[in-house]
DNA sequence: CGGTTATAT
DNA sequence: GGATATAACCG
């Protein structure tokens, strides 16, 4: 999931507009670095010391439940969903068991291996849990519990790693970027390298001290590895291939290592700090991860799967083109598609070096003029930008059910929707925990008969109660206009999910309207509950279930009600006052104030939600508490800023 | 805005 | 391949 897709930003307008974009050439792996460039901060995405990693954790899914059911970290185990393997630990995959296993083959292959199911909802119960009887034709898969580890997970890192924009990239990875406080560490290390010299601040730097790289780490060999050893040291499917292209092996012309640089030295820290934090969060937390580290997002994350396991491995920039060239291409983040496909069919390639001899016009006249993109990602160019998405909340939320006997009754399509919705609700709750405003604005169903898959959705109303019912009940419109007064349906897959989650501002509304939904609002939503629902009560409904717990000390609204009218909110947890300087401002300015005191707070919330995941099983003692209050006072409104849009790919090619 | 498609784990 | 997530394209 969470991608950040190549097609967007301003590829398309800039690459007439403003400077030309193959502007690489031999120095882009081997730039001179200057006293300018060490004492920036703001290089961006061009700057020649930027450190990127890609960390992920090992067999995730598998490690939540060693973790959660305290198994021995020897234990050959895997994770089930009904009769498919979701995940298999590093143990297990010694005797050979891979993803594409059934639950047979595992057991044939490991007869004493730990099997687990993933959590299910069963009709009668109201949380999810793990039973032994699951089965598909009455339970709903949850994987809650694998989403709530990785927000300690990446909890955990944002506190260990202070200064390193992280970005969460999936369930089990994230992207950080390093550069900053790499820099700082450097001017640390190495103070004479703010000594600018008397012939200005673009001399370039001394040559760096040679490292040494015992103990960093996997260093990633500047000359391709012999025949005999490349091979693959485990049944890891996710690791790298390494293709040895004949090319390669015949002309392979042992180059010396040249000098370290600066960025090599850079690179080094950025393993150190990485190799900590990771070390953490496998003591704390008990999961291992693998990383990455590169000059950029692209190059980390194929780093990181240079070996994995408990392990880290650094790809300097004089390593990357015989790294590269060997790669199959369509392992390339956004390669990976009918893209990648349409490439390799079209210049009959599949690594990256078969691609190399390609001009950046050829490959535009054939995909495009953003197919820069690709052009400079074959040579280890990547410029997009590691975003720290502020917020751990999802913009959107969905329940799917695939039905192996699809189902034909209209009254099955409700007992699902009804299903979804029940889970929909816990979650969505659940969230509200830490944000109590959340919004999901729209509904979408999407069912699918056959291959044709196809989906409705509305405008879902802001509500504070927010019950199965409600949100079954708009489900089961949708229902009814996607499927209509059709008999002959056979739907073998239906999902619920809100989108465009977001945090109900004063900014449209009045203040009274955000704070007390106008009546009007609410009498509305009322005639619908009454209108479109039979008032049936399903056993997965969450009975007496507090739709929004506040542990009874929050009472945001009224908190909100009486402070936010006075500028201030005072978070009913920690106490800390948030003030937004009052402005003399015309009707104009349609309360400026009460949006950043909006988010100021929900930001907050959020805080308090990281925090509280990350103590999550432990006594909150006092060190904590002082540490949240302090680590509070640093929390600002963060400035409205428009993130410089990244390169666009090119789908629009295939579309028609 | 609503609906579809692509991509990824 | 199932369950999720996100972003872009297009009418």
């Amino acid at each position: 999931m969470a991608l950040e897709s190549p097609k967007k930003g301003l590829w398309k307008g800039k690459a007439k507009a403003s400077e030309p974009m193959g502007d690489f050439d031999e120095s882009d792996l081997n730039p001179v670095i200057t006293y300018r460039h060490m004492l920036s901060n703001n290089l961006g995405v061009r700057d020649p010391l930027r450190v990127i990693a890609l960390c992920d954790s090992d067999a995730f899914y598998a490690a939540c439940e060693m973790v959660r059911l305290g198994v021995d970290s020897e234990t050959p185990l895997v994770v089930l969903q009904w009769d498919m393997l979701i995940a298999v630990n590093y143990p297990a995959r010694k005797y050979g068991i891979s993803r594409m296993d059934k639950k047979k083959d595992a057991l044939k292959k490991c007869p004493h291996v730990k099997i687990v199911h993933v959590a299910t909802y069963k009709e009668g119960e109201k949380e999810p849990g793990y039973w032994d009887d699951v089965d598909t034709k009455t339970h709903k898969v949850s994987l809650d519990h694998y989403r709530r580890e990785s927000l300690k997970v990446a909890a955990l890192f944002k506190e260990l790693l202070p200064g390193v924009e992280i970005e969460k990239a999936s369930i089990d990875e994230a992207f950080f970027d390093y550069t900053r406080p790499v820099k700082e560490i450097l001017l640390q290390r190495y103070p004479y390298l703010a000594e600018v010299p008397p012939s200005g601040a673009d001399t370039p730097l001394p040559a760096p001290p040679p490292i040494n790289w015992d103990g960093f780490g996997n260093l990633i060999p500047i000359n391709p590895p012999p025949a005999e050893e490349n091979v693959p040291d485990d049944t890891n499917e996710a690791t790298v291939e390494r293709e040895p292209s004949p090319a390669v092996l015949e002309k392979k012309q042992d180059v010396e290592d040249p000098p370290a640089t600066w960025h090599d030295v850079a690179l080094s820290i950025a393993a150190e700090l990485m190799a900590k934090a990771k070390e953490e969060v496998r003591v704390k937390l008990g999961y291992t991860t693998s990383a990455g580290i590169s000059r950029n997002k692209f190059l980390a994350k194929l780093a990181a799967s240079y070996k994995k396991f408990n392990s880290h491995s650094i790809l300097r920039n004089s390593a990357i083109p015989n790294f590269l060239q060997p790669l199959n291409f369509q392992k390339i983040r956004f390669l990976g598609g009918k893209l990648g496909e349409a490439i390799a069919r079209e210049y009959d390639a599949s690594t990256v070096g078969d691609l190399l001899t390609i001009s950046l016009d050829e490959m535009q006249s054939k995909f495009g003029e953003e197919s820069i993109w690709v052009y400079e990602i074959l040579r280890g160019i990547d410029r997009s930008e590691v975003k720290d998405k502020g917020s751990t909340l999802n913009k959107s939320m969905l329940a799917a059910k695939n039905l192996p006997k699809p189902i034909t009754k209209a009254s099955e399509g409700k007992h699902w929707i009804r299903v979804l919705a029940a889970e929909l609700a816990l979650r969505l709750n659940d969230a509200r925990r830490i944000s109590p405003h959340l919004w999901p604005k729209t509904l979408v169903l999407h069912a699918r008969r056959g291959h044709d898959s196809r989906s409705k959705q509305a405008p879902f109303p802001f509500t504070r109660e927010l019950t199965v019912d409600t949100i079954a009940s708009a489900g089961d419109k949708l229902w009814k206009e996607l499927v209509g007064n059709n008999t002959t349906l056979k739907v073998s897959s239906v999902s619920l999910g809100f989108t465009n989650i977001d945090v109900a501002e004063t900014g449209q509304q009045t203040i009274e309207g955000f704070l007390k939904p106008p009546s009007s609002a609410k009498k509305r939503m009322r005639e619908l509950e009454v209108d479109l629902n039979p008032r049936v009560r399903h056993p997965l409904e969450i009975d007496g279930h507090d739709p929004c717990p506040s542990g009874g000390k929050e009472t945001p609204d009224d908190t909100t009600t009486t402070q936010a009218l006075s500028k201030s909110y005072t978070c009913p947890r920690c106490g800390k006052t948030f003030q937004v300087p009052a402005v003399d401002h015309d009707e104009e300015d349609e309360g400026g104030e009460d949006q950043l005191l909006a988010k100021v707070k929900s930001e907050h919330e959020d805080f308090h939600f990281a925090q509280d995941l990350a103590n999550e099983g432990q006594s909150h003692s006092i060190i904590t508490a002082s540490k949240r209050a302090e680590a509070t006072t640093t929390s600002k409104p963060r400035k409205k800023q428009k993130p410089p849009p990244e390169p666009r790919g090119i789908e629009k090619f295939f579309r028609k």
